[in-house]
DNA sequence: ATTATAAATGGAAATCATTTCCATTACGTG
DNA sequence: CACGTAATGGAAATGATTTCCATTTATAAT
């Protein structure tokens, strides 16, 4: 039982068994590391991170797990535009605060912030509400980030 | 010279040269597509479009011109889950009006809207100028997405 | 106009993330 | 404990994008 796991695993497990899903070792490994490291990690990063103490666990499992993660709406898929997929948990219950995207488009570092994000927040669910009705679209979900250039790389000219 | 052109060749024409680079007929005709086609084109989607006309102009020289229009800040490219990069022209001098974008996860169907555009930029604006400060990052773009079930999906259940 | 030069090109081959296939394994119900 | 189905891993396939390189072309200087 993971201490400081900030999702308890009573959610992970109700919400896979609920949609018929089987809540393996691997994909237990999986969403453990998604909730523990820092950062948004890639497939790849996550098959690495995971591979030396599951090492029977496949890429091809990290794929379809992220996919089954995401589809449940645990996962977030991100795009930050360096040709992979990123992923980060999404907030649970009792989960990681709301954030939002900072992308530097010189160095792709990414910085989370949450400043603003009630203000933001408030005028996406009132333009949600609004684009619901007219365009008769259920949204499930929104997406903001931010391109520029980082502190660093401006200094870099 | 084409008619209708929201953009004026002009305009073009001086970006390209002010940041030494050439102006071919491969990128003239790439850059006609993009603001004279509706939706959101893939790299692909342009290439087979251009081919008839300039049988000439290779996948590669749409992909690359693609890179540069896109890091002369001309055109946008854009994610939308797919597996293909989508491009739409920024809006210019006198271009295309500013939009968002409302996309259907089970059909990947894509909405422009330009409704409560003007309380979101506005919103933007102001976070913007937040974020830059707190973080020493210059703000060049941002980017919002919707995603949801759009009205044909939700029909069929 | 002519030429020199660096930028731009196309087509084939390489790359790399992601998906598909399929025979094997393991979960959880009965 | 046995069964049926979901889940798995590893290799092979896929598909978008990039790289390579010899050739062509736009532009500035003559």
């Amino acid at each position: 039982m993971p201490k400081g796991n900030c999702h308890g695993q009573g959610w992970w497990h109700g919400k896979f068994r609920g949609c018929g899903y089987r809540l393996t070792a691997g994909r237990e490994a999986i969403l453990d590391i998604l909730s523990h490291e820092e950062g948004h990690l890639s497939a790849d990063d996550i098959y690495i991170k995971i591979h030396p103490k599951y090492p029977s666990v496949g890429l091809t499992t990290v794929y379809r797990t992220l996919d089954v993660l995401s589809s449940l709406g645990m996962v977030y898929k991100l795009d930050f535009g360096d040709g992979r997929s990123r992923y980060e948990v999404a907030e649970g219950p009792k989960g990681a605060h709301h954030h939002h995207h900072l992308v530097c488009t010189r160095c792709n570092r990414i910085i989370d912030y949450t400043d603003f994000i009630d203000d933001e927040v408030e005028l996406l669910n009132r333009t949600e509400k609004g684009l619901e009705k007219k365009y008769k679209f259920k949204i499930t979900n929104h997406l903001i980030q931010f391109y520029g250039v980082c502190e660093e790389c401006s200094g870099k000219a």
